[in-house]
DNA sequence: CGAGTCAAGTTCCTCATGGAACCATTGGTC
DNA sequence: GACCAATGGTTCCATGAGGAACTTGACTCG
């Protein structure tokens, strides 16, 4: 980049909020830089970034190997954690939308590997169970996840791993919280 | 939402990974619960749930009030941080496709808040430059994204927060290299 | 027991998304 | 100075995603 800002060689990063210094790769691309360290939000962004090219990569492969969607997979992950789950059980802990995921079901039971009952007690509720082909997707993929997701957290010891699952879990525990503060600033 | 305010029964849950119990509110769905705590992908669950949680909404928000689509904003985001940016350090640094960035773009510029010059030292380059309308935009729209931020981050106190800031840096300073390993998987 | 409300799923329909192939410019290399 | 690979950007197109409206079943309450 010929004439451009000339992003220091591994140097430790000042920053606000008080904290810690880093070691910089020396390759990393200036934008993202920016984006760590100039950016008013240093959260979202992060959690953002992660998350995409956690997915991006992995999911792209389940769909050529196994020819799943993204969705599909959602569904199937969520009924192996817990069979009898119901569509909209995923609809709750996944943010996607309801038809999105009835859309999902639908495929799977179709590829036979899902079985959809209805609840004697509800008849409105269609829990789901892994027929025994899923059960055989889930093995092959499951340890995918697994280990993409430890190479990410590589970059961590053991301690800092538990620290970060602690801080993201309360995070999300304050959920309904930040989505209230949102809808407040929403009417104004 | 008038009854339901509620969260705060709490009790304290037994975790793996050697660590801190949490308080968790009373009215946690089942379904996020074992996602939370039985879940093999304890990071990218909790990555994916956050970043998700925290675009809907404000994402949603953001296309009512100004008709702008999330990978529009987020492009126009990234000129404002910093003039002059490509359309490909964004694609770098945000993870979406070079073609919806393409579009993106266009779309900034047919409503004037951005300007395309073309780079005088590489006739490719078409570094963007903020409109005084974009910058206006900006201007309101970054503030809510920071609002919704500190709203999601207020479940941590100030040195968790940098914990926090910390840890989720590491992880992506580390990017390059989980990719890598993601290669390997892949190619056996 | 209807009438009204709400929750679980589904269907319809539009349109944005993103993969693949393409064009344009540049920078090497022989 | 012509060829080739790489890089920034755009175009084409099939399709999957998600908003809105609809169906069906359940729980009020008079």
């Amino acid at each position: 980049m010929g004439a451009e800002v000339k992003r220091d060689r591994r140097q430790s990063v000042p920053r606000r909020r008080g904290s810690m210094p880093v070691e910089v790769p020396q390759d990393l691309h200036p934008m993202v830089a920016a984006k760590l360290w100039a950016n008013p939000c240093w959260l979202s962004f992060r959690v953002n970034f992660i998350a995409h090219h956690f997915n991006q990569p992995i999911y792209e492969h389940i769909w050529r190997r196994y020819r799943l969607s993204m969705p599909e997979h959602v569904v199937l992950y969520a009924v192996a954690l817990k069979q009898g789950t119901t569509a909209d059980d995923v609809a709750a802990s996944s943010a996607r939308p309801k038809n999105t995921l009835s859309r999902a079901v639908n495929a799977l039971v179709a590829k036979k590997l899902l079985l959809r009952r209805v609840d004697p007690a509800d008849g409105r509720r269609r829990p789901l169970y892994l027929t025994r082909a899923g059960r055989a997707v889930m093995d092959r993929t499951v340890p995918l996840l697994v280990a993409h997701e430890r190479s990410m957290a590589a970059a961590l010891t053991v301690t800092e791993q538990s620290q970060l699952d602690h801080l993201l879990t309360k995070v999300i525990l304050g959920h309904s919280g930040w989505l209230k503060d949102f809808n407040e600033v929403e009417n104004s």
